[in-house]
RNA sequence: GCCCGGAUGGUGAAAUUGGUAAACACAGCGGACUUAAAAUCCGCCGGCGCAAGCCUUACGGGUUCAAGUCCCGUUCCGGGCACCA
């Protein structure tokens, strides 16, 4: 054997081993237990970070632990390859996104392999293959049939330099990112999926995944949000150009506070509402406020923390139940695409409400009070907004609490047929359509006489040509005549294609399947995936909590009611693994927007305590920001493993990766430590070379460890290891690797100084030397590998059963317990391990430690934790 | 703004889920070996105090024999907010 650690030759022969044993290839054997381990699979951006090895080290210390443990264990990988980056990459380096694409993962898929994970690289797919995609398109289209995807209109951030559609991300303070134009906001038409419809089971079915974080069920529940309120209509008789009342004479809001309606004192709508375009014709002040509305991003956050604008429109409607007029107002606040795109102003009790009442001078009445608390119009407090009150000022609803307040509200606006209960859910439909290049294209057909047409089945996939280079001015598909251009299926007549392509999230949504099929060309999933499926273990970042793992859920239940598969939910139990942070160095140019730099760029000052005071470009010394954020490629804040690989070795990287930080905690890089973790696999290898050559060569030919009765310094050596060993099986269980890596550097350090003279001694080191290459293992499976092949404890140690603590080993006859008095530690205990509870509290009284610190005075009461300690309170 | 998390030594973190706060490491300091360096090994390492001891888990309250852990309030940091993936 080497004496000399040398983790790239131990590594390559490792995963040559493995290549020619087929170590990791599975197939469907009902005879065994299964364990289908997923890891999200990554967007093949260039090359990986360390979020990944995160990832996929997690989900590799779990697949081989249950191999280990006798699961017939399926770990599968795979490329998210569609998406933005790739068309961004093509802008700047004018290459086809095909072609970046499919280098990138060439050259991440030899990064994944040299990191030793236990893949099945059988199954790899990638979403950008016709072969993957066809059946995107396939599903479309069933749910077209069925009524799930339908067509209708969306908003999206419209370019008007550029003459394109900009993803959120590519809006940076409004503005556009290539031409710095104010962005508009556009109505266009597009693909919706009817996630909406399975709101209530996606609710519901959260209860049965007993093994999600609760958090992610509760961020799940809030994001799909139901509620329950009243749909009520305040009447007019406002006229529209045809003569006849707008909207048939009503102004249909939506409240969850319909105990407030007595203290409605205007009405708001959005600013595309038929009432507020009414309005604008002849208010020219108007008409430019709703242009106004027209720019300004459509993402949430900057909805919700914009000043809240709004105009009056002049027109009046009709309380439904106090018969006065209220004003109607169009406010910027309000949107089009929530229930009916108006609501009710309540300012009295709603905060918002209350806060534009004051600064337009709106009428503020209390109809709700709590307890005798003062209502002032100064400033809003908490207690406005609470549902815990009674009506007051409200008529006939005086008195009543916020649910005897709502029935009767309800009821009376039931009998004038201008009102009903609802259930609103904050879930909206999964717009799909993507007015991109690179994507999967949706297979539509558009034609003169005959309208949207569905593509046939059995001219799938409609096949994206992979040439086009992306210039930023729009979707180069509409330059393919090859493309476009199309005989309707219906009429033959010349048509054209849709050149929208589907959201990426579709192309994640159902991957977790195909890899547990045959790949078979003429199905979607086959019967392979009733094996496979659900997923064990799902491992991702929490930044997926909502939209990817919903959008997947939705799928299963749709595939489920096409007849595809029988479950009802795609993952049992889920590892949110908390992101890899990293400094991001910044400044911001005029127009917007953040010019970010890499470390090496610029120079940084630090303080004492090593926290960073501010950093310079190296170049012109510019004063640059700093933020701790995610590693991106975007903020030029990534660190590459490679380097780390290189250096140590792909072993000593998941060691540190897993000792660093406990799975599910976010992680700020730092490069120190790695050192550590490489100098604790140096002693692993030392010491397997100090048990060759010094200490297996006095085991005798009759082994003795059996039923011996130990020498003290022996046995409790022995102890040590099979109590380390209980604990990194405990923690393996919580998922908890950093204990594990700490337990088995407790290990070595205990194996070091351990006797080792002796036939029975070299017997325990054997035994425990053993222990600590099988905890190792999921782990640093190369290292571990080569040390038990190596030392001839056997062939393959993947083959090798996980160890268990021995009872024997364990038993001990004295313990010792804490001694405290008055809730301070003031000394300790040692009893018999079985000692009786008044032996123990005697014992404890009698103690010097108990005299001292009681002072004379008596004991009131001894509280005696069994196996930990004995509190004397006096 | 709304929803969900987090905060413990110079640093990453641990604490058997209410029972010895700081395990295991990193960095630092001191020593051994060496002509020297690297590597390796040994020791010290939250604060105050000569000591007995006292204080210390972001901040302020509370519950308990006992609180890093539970409850109430506050601050700061991270994730998500529907077209980044």
């Amino acid at each position: 054997m080497q004496d000399k650690y040398l983790p790239a030759d131990i590594e390559r022969a490792a995963q040559q081993h493995w290549d020619s044993t087929e170590a990791f290839r599975v197939h469907a054997d009902a005879s065994r237990p299964k364990y289908y381990c997923l890891s999200m699979f990554p967007y093949p951006s260039g090359k990986l970070h360390m979020g990944h090895v995160r990832n996929y080290t997690i989900g590799d210390v779990l697949s081989r632990f249950h191999k280990m443990k006798g699961f017939n264990v399926l770990q599968p990988m795979g490329w998210d390859a569609f998406g933005l980056p790739a068309e961004n990459a093509a802008i700047k380096n004018r290459v086809p996104p095909a072609k970046w694409t499919y280098d990138n993962i060439d050259y991440m898929k030899q990064q994944l392999k040299s990191l030793g994970f236990a893949i099945d690289w059988r199954r790899e797919l990638a979403t950008c293959t016709p072969e993957y995609y066809k059946w995107n398109q396939w599903i479309f289209l069933r749910m077209l049939e069925k009524g799930i995807a339908e067509r209708k209109t969306q908003v999206v951030n419209w370019d008007p330099v550029d003459q394109t559609v900009l993803a959120n991300e590519q809006v940076i303070d409004g503005r556009g990112w290539r031409t710095g134009a104010l962005v508009e906001k556009r109505e266009i038409p597009g693909y919706y999926l009817k996630i909406t419809d399975y709101a209530d089971e996606l609710l519901g079915d959260l209860d049965e995944l007993t093994g999600w974080p609760e958090r992610v069920k509760l961020m799940q529940a809030n994001w799909i949000g139901k509620s329950t309120g009243v749909r009520f209509a305040f009447q007019h008789d406002i006229a529209g150009d045809d003569g006849q009342p707008i909207n048939d004479g009503k102004l249909w809001v939506f409240t969850t506070r319909a105990d407030t309606i007595m203290g409605v004192t205007f009405c708001a709508v959005a600013a595309e509402h038929p009432l507020a375009l009414h309005a604008a014709k002849g208010n020219a002040e108007l008409a430019a406020f709703i242009e106004k509305c027209k720019h300004g991003s459509v993402m949430e956050a900057d909805m919700a923390t914009m000043e809240k604008e709004g105009l009056p429109t002049g027109l009046f409607v009709t309380h439904p139940l106090t018969g006065k007029q209220v004003e109607v107002w169009v406010g910027n606040y309000v949107l089009m695409s929530y229930g009916d795109g108006a609501v009710m102003g309540v300012p009295a009790h709603d905060e918002r409400d209350f806060a534009f009442a004051k600064k337009y001078d709106l009428p503020i009445e209390q109809v709700v009070a709590v307890g005798d608390k003062a209502y002032s119009l100064d400033a809003w407090q908490e207690w406005y907004g609470s549902k815990d009150g009674v009506c007051v000022n409200s008529g006939k609803y005086d008195g009543l609490g916020y649910d005897a307040a709502v029935d009767a509200i309800a009821t009376d606006l039931a009998a004038q047929g201008i009102g009903e209960k609802k259930v609103q859910w904050r879930l909206r439909d999964w717009g799909i359509s993507r007015q991109r290049y690179w994507g999967c294209p949706i297979p539509i057909i558009h034609c003169d006489s005959c309208g949207s047409v569905p593509v046939p089945d059995d001219q799938l996939p409609v096949v994206l040509p992979e040439d086009c280079v992306p210039d930023g001015s729009g979707n180069p598909l509409h330059k393919r005549e090859d493309f476009l251009n199309v005989a309707c299926p219906c009429c033959g007549k010349p048509a054209r294609r849709e050149t929208d392509t589907m959201d990426t999230f579709v192309d994640s949504s159902w991957y977790y399947a195909r890899y547990a099929t045959t790949f078979g060309k003429d199905k979607m999933v086959d019967d392979e995936t009733g094996y496979w499926m659900t997923v064990d273990q799902y491992i991702g970042g929490i930044e997926h909590a909502i939209l990817h793992l919903l959008y997947s859920r939705f799928w299963t239940k749709v595939m489920r009611d096409l007849g595809l598969v029988s479950y009802r939910e795609p993952f049992a139990h889920l590892l949110t693994q908390g992101m890899v942070l990293n400094n991001a160095f910044f400044h911001k140019p005029e127009g917007g927007g953040k010019n970010y730099y890499w470390e090496s760029e610029i120079d940084i000052q630090k303080d004492a305590k090593g926290q960073i005071t501010g950093a310079r470009l190296k170049q012109d010394g510019t004063v640059l920001e700093h933020e701790l954020t995610t590693m991106s490629k975007s903020k030029n804040n990534g660190v590459d493993p490679q380097s780390l690989i290189e250096q140590y070795g792909a072993d000593t990287a998941r060691f540190f990766m897993m000792f660093a930080a406990p799975p599910e905690q976010t992680l700020e890089w730092s490069d120190a430590g790695v050192e550590g973790a490489y100098r604790f696999l140096r002693r692993v290898w030392s010491f397997g070379h100090l048990f060759a050559s010094e200490i297996r060569g006095q085991i005798g030919a009759q082994r003795q460890l059996t039923g011996a009765k130990l020498p003290e310094d022996l046995a409790a050596f022995r102890r040590e290891i099979h109590l380390l060993l209980k604990q990194a099986n405990y923690d393996l269980g919580k998922q908890q690797f950093n204990t594990v890596a700490s337990a088995t550097m407790k290990m070595l350090n205990a194996l070091e100084k351990a006797p080792r003279q002796g036939a029975l001694a070299a017997e325990v080191i054997e035994e425990c030397f053993g222990i600590l290459l099988r905890v190792l293992s999921p782990l640093t499976p190369h290292i571990s590998h080569a040390l038990w092949s190596g030392l001839g404890y056997g062939e393959d140690i993947l083959k090798a059963a996980w160890p268990e603590p021995l009872d024997a080993a364990l038993a001990q006859d004295e313990i010792e317990l804490m001694l405290q008095v008055n809730g301070k530690l003031r000394g300790a205990l040692r009893v018999p391990a079985e000692a009786a509870k008044d032996a123990i509290e005697a014992a404890a009284l009698a103690h010097e430690a108990t005299i001292k610190f009681l002072e004379g005075r008596p004991a009131k009461k001894v509280v005696v934790v069994p196996g930990r300690l004995v509190n004397i309170v006096g």
